[in-house]
RNA sequence: CGAGGUGUAGCGCAGUUUGGUAGCGCGUUUGGUUCGGGACCAAAAGGUCGCAGGUUCAAAUCCUGUCACCUCGACCA
């Protein structure tokens, strides 16, 4: 490919809209350009990015004995009807009639379409486990788009489904894919991704992990701990605290006249937020019904683990009069108020506790919590934070940082098998559900996602098992005939051996050839100008600068050409 | 969906308060001089000022409506 001909501008200002560097680099190099919010064009660079990402996908994905298929991106309503989902996802999902009226949606996500491809006659035991996965392009109307391809509404998912006759082998082919995931990662030139759980949705007892690039951009909540390895997204973190009694004392309410948040009420009490009673109210969605949670003064609610927990969803409450909710100074002590109430474990062994006394401008102190309430059961709905417990190893070391998911692996169940009828036929005659996993990585959102780890003031460095060419070949003074002679020779060479190379033929200064080159980010640049051509040579360079020597001009073509090689074997030769 | 912001040339912006018929930088085109980190000189092209309606002799500017985009929040199979 020659620069000359090659659309897309590159360009030195950042355009308004720019948020993130991958955003930045990837509109200024020209890579992309917006058609609407979420929805992006893909000029030529990112296109190669994207199907080399892909190819390295599919490598991976047929290592671990999967076909390939091509499901459709417009399906018919009653499909997603009978999982369920046409009414239990909200605006998210794309819906529209077709000309007969009927409603359709636009694929989100392919569980319903995978099933109905291998449903029919139950197929014997003998027949599985089979996967099947495509690289396809899914719509999701996101509420808002951000991030340039970090997060979009239109994007490219590679989705993996796969079907099983016991837990057991869906367990042992969930390691294989976690395993294939690492590799894909690695290959990819991001062996930092980490795999870490997640939060499984309100199935119940499923695993799930999620693959998490951490950067500071991220907008997951990543829960780790540098003793043990323990790794977990926020939303499924335990939160781990311990209490010591501080000695008792008995229980006394006291006047708090307009003390209403808890930092209000310590600094009014003279005590911290460890030791007194938080109160957070949340309502279910459907019914209203008032929820309480008390916790330790100085935690916050998980609301996906309090989700989860209550097993539907909430929100925030508002809190009416009449409820016997007195805001402002609930506590646990004679709570009559219409609520389920829940007590979360960060309380457990509390004593000489602060807490509201369910009466406007009064609180209790001295509150110990075994003695003076009757718990049957503690549940875990705090957020964990930086320094807690690791729930694995018991440290006090828990970190919390930033990640972006570009991979997800899940282990399904029977949630589609059974309500959309795929079964199997078992060695005595009989039918059972076929057990599922299902397996994703958003393909633009790892290209977004390396150029945030992989770049430098100038532009991305991408790996060469990714970047759009291998070598960027700049024919500087290209007006002279002894250069443009030697570059073109050079080129057609490259290509002749298989190396994949951009040729800047065009008349322009150094500068603008080294900030396009920049912002291109190949990882090798060749350079042939009348300096090294007088020097009988070629200039041969990395774009993280971790090389550059001269090339004689008559081996310059072997010589690239093995670089190549080795700098693509370094990346490619994971476990 | 809630709050805030912005729409003027491919990109970045000024002009809007106080109405007078559109400008700057980058980029682009042409010619010339330069040439290893976004060169210089000269000439040129490029805009129904998001859209619709209204007020006015006159609207980028004032009024009403609408759309789009951005940020924060809510949401996220």
């Amino acid at each position: 490919m020659k620069l000359s001909s090659m659309l897309g501008d590159r360009f030195r200002e950042t355009p308004a809209d720019c948020q993130i560097i991958s955003q930045i680099y990837m509109i200024r190099g020209g890579y992309m350009k917006q058609v609407a919010n979420g929805i992006y064009s893909l000029y030529t660079p990112a296109r190669r990015i994207v199907r080399k990402i892909e190819n390295i996908i599919r490598e991976e994905m047929d290592a671990v004995d999967g076909q390939e298929v091509l499901f459709p991106v417009v399906m018919p309503a009653d499909l997603w009807r009978e999982s369920g989902r046409y009414d239990s996802i909200g605006s998210e999902l794309a819906r529209f009639k077709d000309r007969g009226g009927n409603d359709m949606v636009l694929g989100m996500t392919h569980e319903e379409a995978s099933v109905q491809l291998v449903r029919g006659t139950p197929k014997p035991e003998s027949a599985f486990p089979f996967m099947i996965y495509q690289i396809q392009t899914k719509f999701r109307d996101e509420p808002r788009a951000r991030g340039g391809l970090i997060r979009v509404r239109e994007f490219t998912m590679k989705d993996a489904y796969s079907f099983h006759t016991s837990q057991a082998d869906l367990e042992e082919y969930y390691a294989r894919c976690y395993h294939a995931y690492e590799r894909i990662f690695a290959r990819c030139g991001v062996p930092e991704v980490v795999a870490v759980k997640s939060d499984s949705g309100m199935m119940g007892g499923n695993i799930s992990h999620e693959f998490m690039l951490l950067t500071d951009i991220g907008e997951d909540t990543i829960v780790t701990c540098p003793a043990c390895g323990y790794r977990s997204n926020m939303e499924a973190a335990d939160c781990v605290v311990k209490n010591e009694k501080v000695g008792s004392a008995p229980l006394t309410k006291v006047a708090t006249p307009g003390q209403k948040t808890i930092e209000e009420v310590c600094t009014f009490l003279n005590s911290v937020p460890e030791r007194s009673v938080k109160a957070v109210v949340y309502q279910e969605n459907l019914t209203d019904k008032y929820i309480v949670v008390f916790l330790r003064g100085d935690l916050e609610v998980n609301e996906t683990k309090l989700r989860n927990f209550v097993g539907c969803e909430i929100h925030p409450a508002e809190v009416e009069e009449g409820h016997g909710i007195v805001k402002g100074f609930i506590g646990p002590v004679n709570f009559t108020g219409d609520a389920r109430v829940l007590f979360d474990k960060s309380l457990d062994g509390t004593d000489n506790m602060i807490c509201g006394a369910n009466e406007i401008d009064c609180h209790y102190t001295g509150l110990d919590i075994e003695r003076d309430l009757k718990i049957e059961s503690f549940c875990d709905v705090a957020k964990t934070y930086a320094g807690a417990i690791c729930p694995v190893c018991g440290k006090p070391e828990i970190q919390i940082s930033r990640g972006v998911e570009v991979g997800n692996i899940f282990q399904l169940g029977t949630k589609y098998s059974h309500s959309m009828g795929l079964q199997y036929q078992t060695k005595d005659g009989g039918f059972a559900d076929v057990i599922m996993g299902c397996y994703g990585i958003g393909v633009g959102r790892l290209c977004a996602s390396v150029c945030e780890v992989r770049h430098d003031d100038y532009g991305p460095i991408w790996p060469i098992t990714i970047a759009p060419w291998q070598v960027h070949l700049c024919a500087m003074r290209a007006d002279k005939p002894e250069v443009k002679e030697a570059a073109d020779q050079l080129y057609d060479a490259l290509q002749q051996a298989g190396v994949e190379v951009i040729y800047d033929d065009r008349p322009v200064s150094a500068g603008v050839m080294f900030s396009d080159a920049d912002l291109l980010g190949v990882p090798v640049r060749v350079i042939v100008s009348p300096k090294t051509l007088g020097r009988g040579a070629i200039d041969l360079a990395a774009r993280d600068k971790s090389f550059r020597r001269d090339v004689p001009v008559e081996s310059a073509c072997e010589e690239i050409s093995a670089t190549v090689r080795e700098m693509l074997s370094a990346i490619n030769n994971v476990e």
